[in-house]
RNA sequence: GCGAAAGUGGCGGAAUUGGUAGACGCGCUGGAUUUAGGAUCCAGUGGGGCAACCCGUGAGGGUUCGAGUCCCUCCUUUCGCACCA
């Protein structure tokens, strides 16, 4: 045996095991137990980062310890092919999107698989090949033909300049990004799929996901956002004709406190009222400007403007002023509100700032109300006053007879209203899937016969930045009508790239088949058992593939409803981040690497300087590594110095996977620390002869000891990994038993098969963290077969027995003693032994024992 | 603004069901060894105190024999907000 670990010389050997001998290639098989694993699939970016590294070991510890265990365990990859960074790279650089995509699919393929991941890369798929994104296409026309996928008219960021459409993250401070022109909103007829359909079934299936972490369960209930209220119709009149504005409300009980009616600017009344009245139109024009982004809307100043018309109260024909607001959200509802400053915080602004009377109708458990400043409990519910019939009714009675009354008028009914809305997912882009439509003048919007899929998406062309590159090509744009026969234009916008990632696990599974989306094998393989990616993902991804996947339900492809039974959201990855303050211009910021902290004795940072000028540079506190701050770190880099399996260790022992994680170069180093212990602490072993078989009643004190903390050290890391998944424990339970292992010093035959027990148990459950390194050290150990070939280990109960435990004794709560009693005493010789020790002696004193708390194999607490 | 989390030594974190706060690792201090080392090994390391002990889990209240954990109020940080993926 090599003295010394040397990474690269083990991780190569390993690696050469698993590819000759196939071993991640799965297949089905119905004698075992099926294990789906899955990873969120990475946007080819260029190189593997951090995030990557962490997801994706992950992933591939939970899926080497499952196959430890019997299962037949899946653990697929590909490429989420398609977007935006392959378009700005184009305009950079001048290659096209597809070249960029390919070279970066073959950059990351090769350090994924440098880190070891025990992938089937047989079932490898890229989302910008037509072999994939045909079925986007095909999945459409089903959409289409049932009125799922529907077209209609939405808002996007439009750039004067450049005459394109920006996404939200091309939007800088309301500026495109090119051109810092003033963004504005724009109204473009775009295809969207009915989401909302599914809402009341996606949301109540939320209660059945209970492998979810309850924080994204409750993310998704709110985004899509149900809420019961009255929809109340606002009877006017346009010249001789009646008409109703719509609002929806869930405080219809506030009804006689409505003192004015607010629309939104892209409201059509908005539009009618503009067209007579110069001031309101350049209001409305005002409004228009800035971006999409919702978080920009709701933190903008409120602003209104009176549309001089007025609408009637539905029950007491009161005429109320309809003004325009800035706040109002054409997306929600119906676009309008009532206003009710009395018991709205935005509505109290907004009468504030414009006069507006504030009209209390509720009354709050007889709190005080003053129209002079807001107080919180104004929006509570309470029960109804100055509100004639309805006075003395609570808020439930209110809202329904007030519901009735209208209803009796046609001019109102209960309605559930979902803040959840249909997914737009036309983009005015080039990387993309085309969406399969053909436009004629006489026959309209054409589906693409499915005959005729994939519509391929030219992969020559080059992105300048201003428009679609698409609506330039007359290869592209030139087609015939299927209906007729005649020229027709070819749509040009193609999908948002969630479309891609929301069926990819289901082609995992059927990957080779040519003729049809998914096969008989979806049904085997799926749902996926683990799904394990970003906090990011909580709500959109993962909700646009529950809803996909019951449209394929529906259309009869699959006949599951959840593609993911449970599901890991792991945290990002962060560092340090050093700046520095230059007199004039922009912050500038250092990669950590390049910057030396400065400590006290203790440990304590006192500052921190640049390496290259020993200047001094400030402290920015901690955050996501990104290129914006400079704090990356590139896994080739610890993986070149290190080796992958101190990079895998790192990540999963540094923090529970669910937090975020801090990048620490120290850090990473003490674990290769460690791996050079193990591999010593075998070598020392493995060199000093052979081992003889374990005879368990034949071991000493200290043998047995080390031998019950084996075992424990093994149940442990089976809960930790297995149902826990906190896997810095169980590496930490590990490190325990190997400084244990080094502080034993016992001799003899028998203490060296302790030993040896003890180094197979920490080998073996290291090996799904450590993969490499234990298929090294498991050779060295004596077996044949190859460590990721082995079953899971269980511990020996009869290891677990202990004779004796220690109890802790509390006087008033307070750690006062500690006591050893025999492992089956009962209460009362607990207690015995707990008043009779010295120290708790001391502390009760002279004072009566009111109380004796014994809990069993735990503490004792003294109430004195 | 709305929604969701998190806050524990110098740092990352542990404490699994309300029961020993600080496991494990980093850093730091001292020592050994070494030609030397940023290598390795040994010991120590929450704060205060000579000690007995006292204090201590973002802040302030509460429940309990007992609270990092449960409840209320507040503060700070992070993530998401529909065209980044």
């Amino acid at each position: 045996m090599q003295e010394n670990y040397d990474p690269a010389a083990v991780e190569a050997a390993a690696q050469r095991h698993w590819q000759e001998h196939d071993t991640f290639r799965a297949s089905e098989d119905p004698a075992r137990p099926k294990y789906y694993c899955l990873s969120m699939f990475p946007y080819p970016s260029g190189r593997l980062h951090m995030g990557h590294v962490r997801n994706y070991t992950i992933g591939d510890v939970i899926s080497r310890f499952m196959r430890m265990q019997g299962c037949n365990v899946l653990q697929p990859m590909g490429w989420d092919a398609f977007g935006l960074p392959a378009e700005n790279a184009a305009i950079a650089n001048g290659v096209p999107p597809a070249k960029w995509t390919h070279d970066n699919i073959a950059t990351m393929k090769r350090q994924l698989k440098t880190l070891g991941f025990g992938l089937d890369w047989s079932r490898e798929l890229a989302t910008c090949l037509p072999s994939y994104y045909r079925w986007n296409q095909w999945l459409f026309l089903r959409m289409l033909e049932r009125g799922i996928a529907y077209k209609r008219t939405g808002t996007v960021n439009w750039d004067p300049v450049d005459q394109t459409v920006l996404a939200n993250e091309q939007v800088i401070d309301g500026r495109g990004w090119r051109t810092g022109a003033p963004v504005e909103k724009r109204n473009i007829p775009m295809y969207y799929l009915g989401i909302t359909a599914y809402a009341e079934e996606l949301l109540a299936a939320l209660d059945r996901l209970d492998g979810w972490p309850e924080r994204v369960r409750t993310m998704q209930a709110n985004w899509i956002g149900r809420s019961e209220g009255v929809n109340i119709a606002f009877p006017y009149r346009l010249g001789e004709e009646r008409r109703l504005l719509r609002v929806f409300t869930t405080r219809a009980d506030t009804l006689l406190g409505v003192s004015f009616v607010a629309i939104a600017a892209e409201h059509p009344l908005a539009a009618h009222a503009a067209a007579s009245n110069r001031a309101l139109a350049e209001f409305v024009e005002e409004c228009k400007r800035g971006s999409i982004m919702e978080a920009d809307l709701a933190t903008m100043e409120k602003k209104g403007m009176p549309t001089g018309l007025t609408v009637g109260h539905p029950l007491t024909g009161a005429q109320l002023p309809v003004w325009v607001g800035n706040y109002v959200l054409m997306a929600y509802g119906e676009g309008a509100l009532m206003g009710v400053p009395g018991h709205d915080e935005r509505d109290w602004a907004f009468a504030k700032k414009y006069g507006l009377p504030i009209l209390p109708v509720i009354d709050v458990g007889g709190r005080p109300y003053s129209t002079d400043a807001w107080q919180p409990w104004y929006a509570d519910h309470g029960r109804c006053v100055r509100s004639g019939r309805y006075d003395g009714l609570d808020y439930a009675a209110a809202t329904h007879r007030i519901a009735a009354d209208l209803e009796a008028q046609g001019l109102g009914k209960l309605q559930v209203q979902w803040r959840l809305r249909d997914w737009g997912i036309s983009r005015q882009r080039y990387w993309g899937c085309p969406i399969p439509i053909i436009h004629c003048e006489r026959c309209g919007d054409v589906p693409v016969p499915d005959e005729q899929l994939p519509v391929l998406l030219p992969e020559d062309l080059v992105p300048d930045g201003s428009g679609n590159p698409l609506a330039k090509s007359a290869a592209f744009v030139n087609c015939t009508c299927p209906g007729c026969g005649r020229p027709a234009r070819r749509e040009t916008d193609t999908m948002d790239t969630f479309v891609d990632s929301s069926w990819y696990f289901l082609r995992y599974a059927s990957a080779d088949n040519e003729r049809a989306m998914v096969d008989a094998r979806v049904g085997y393989w799926l749902p996926v058992d683990q799904y394990v990616g970003g906090i990011e993902h909580a709500i959109l991804h993962l909700l646009y593939a529950r809803f996909w996947t019951r449209v394929m339900r529906d259309v009869g492809l699959v006949t599951l409803d959840e593609p993911f039974a449970k599901l890991l959201t792991q945290g990002m990855v962060r560092n340090s981040i050093f700046l520095r303050r230059p007199a004039a211009g922009r912050l500038v910021y250092y990669n950590p690497a390049d910057v030396e902290v400065l400590t006290d004795a203790s440990g304590s940072p006192l500052g921190a300087r640049l390496k290259s000028d020993g200047g001094p540079v400030e402290s920015g506190g901690i955050g996501t590594m990104s290129k914006s701050r400079n704090n990356g770190v590139d896994p080739q880099a610890i993986i070149d110095r290190f080796g992958a399996d101190t990079a895998r260790l790192f990540m999963m022992f540094a923090a529970p996977p669910d937090l975020s994680l801090d990048w620490s170069d120290e850090a990473a180093e003490g674990m290769f620390r460690f791996l050079k212990r193990l591999w010593k602490e075998v070598y020392v072993h493995v060199t000093s002869g052979e081992p003889v078989r374990l005879d368990p009643p034949a071991l000493a004190a200290a043998a047995k000891e080390l031998r019950r903390l084996a075992h424990q050290t093994l149940a442990k890391v089976t809960d930790d990994f297995g149902r826990r998944r906190t896997f810095n424990t169980a590496i930490a339970a590990v490190m325990e038993l190997l400084n244990a292992v080094h502080g034993f010093d016992e001799e003899g035959p028998q203490a060296r098969a302790v030993v040896h027990e003890a180094l197979e148990i920490a080998v073996l459950t290291l090996s799904p963290v450590t993969p490499h390194l234990a298929h090294a050290l498991w050779r060295e150990l004596g077996h044949e077969r190859a460590v990721i070939d082995e079953p899971w280990p269980r511990p020996d109960p009869a290891a677990l027995v202990q004779d004796a435990i220690e109890l802790v004794v509390q006087v008033n709560g307070k750690l006062r003693g500690r006591v050893t009693v025999p492992a089956a005493a009962s209460d009362g010789e607990v207690r015995a032994a707990a008043l009779a020790d010295p120290q708790v002696r001391r502390f009760v004193g002279g004072q009566s024992v009111r109380k004796v708390i014994v809990v069993a194999g735990k503490l004792v607490n003294v109430v004195v």
